[in-house]
DNA sequence: TAAAAATCAGATATTTATGTCTGATAAAAC
DNA sequence: GTTTTATCAGACATAAATATCTGATTTTTA
């Protein structure tokens, strides 16, 4: 069954891993934001807000104003944004849907799958944004060296 | 980024588990499929004429028509469903969608989620509808005694 | 205090995925 | 040969995901 995670949960991920390596910067503007990950500043504006109100980001009205990230980089995890935006449901869910599954009669994926999907939600757990610090500021400076 | 597979899929797969488990016997028919795995029999039938054309399944119309495997068991991997109904596109698409990626510059998910997408990829491709079909069975006898 | 530049909330629009219908054709049973 | 029952092809309908717009509010700057 289904998605690992959906494309406003790809693009939260790139926003708030853009603005994790200019934590200590200046807020941010959606429309700065989506000049650097390519992408519609309504559609970011949006996002960020969401996350707003999932306490990840924080956000500042008026002239000087823009989003930023709301905590210490080591407190919030990959697997933290996906929550937020998608929800966790996936990683509890089967991936045939047959009916009437019980642990004594799986069906040919359900153990295999099962594994595989906990290895997923591992990896997104295990490393907090500060944790990948480093390789983020490499991939956002290879994107326009004037990031950082 | 997205989806291991979609609904269509989902349902594709456990139409095919469906026949495998009686590939001896008679055609069946979208209604008659359509009854076991519970899902409307137009959606059943639209995707199995697309496996049909895939040739994974064959067709058979008029009075005692419908739907059986197309080849033996041993010939026919989950991954070849999957890559008639959804495509392979996925297995070969990052997570992140940042841009200008290159080996030397991958960002933090890149080779972790690439180990996870091939697991994913060998998962479906290691086995065929034979070497399951005895939890097949087991599967498809749970939902009704009187399939087997 | 007025102008500029940003978020915010919610409505609206577009696109894609999912699901349904209709009429044509084919095969079996009578 | 006629009736029944199935697939088939393609149009159509609905729902969900993605994307855009609009007007209000907030804050800074001048
Ligand atoms: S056995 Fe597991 S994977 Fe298979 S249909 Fe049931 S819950 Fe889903
Ligand atoms: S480094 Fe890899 S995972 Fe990250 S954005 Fe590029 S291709 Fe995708």
């Amino acid at each position: 069954m289904t998605v690992i995670f959906s494309k406003k949960c790809e693009l939260a991920l790139q926003a708030v891993l853009y603005l994790s390596v200019n934590k200590d910067k200046n807020f941010f503007s959606a429309s700065g934001i989506s000049e650097q990950i390519k992408m519609p500043k309504e559609f970011i504006a949006k996002i960020l807000q969401s996350l707003v109100s999932h306490g990840i980001v924080v956000s500042k009205k008026g002239k000087t104003g823009g989003f930023n990230i709301n905590k210490p980089l080591n407190e919030i995890r990959l697997i933290d944004i996906v929550a937020a935006v998608d929800g966790l449901e996936i990683f509890h869910k089967c991936v045939l849907g047959f009916e009437g599954c019980n642990v004594e009669q799986p069906c040919p994926l359900h153990n295999k799958w099962g594994k595989l999907r906990d290895m997923t939600y591992n990896m997104l757990s295990e490393e907090t944004l500060l944790d990948i610090l480093d390789k983020t500021e490499e991939k956002i400076k290879s994107i326009n060296p004037a990031n950082i």
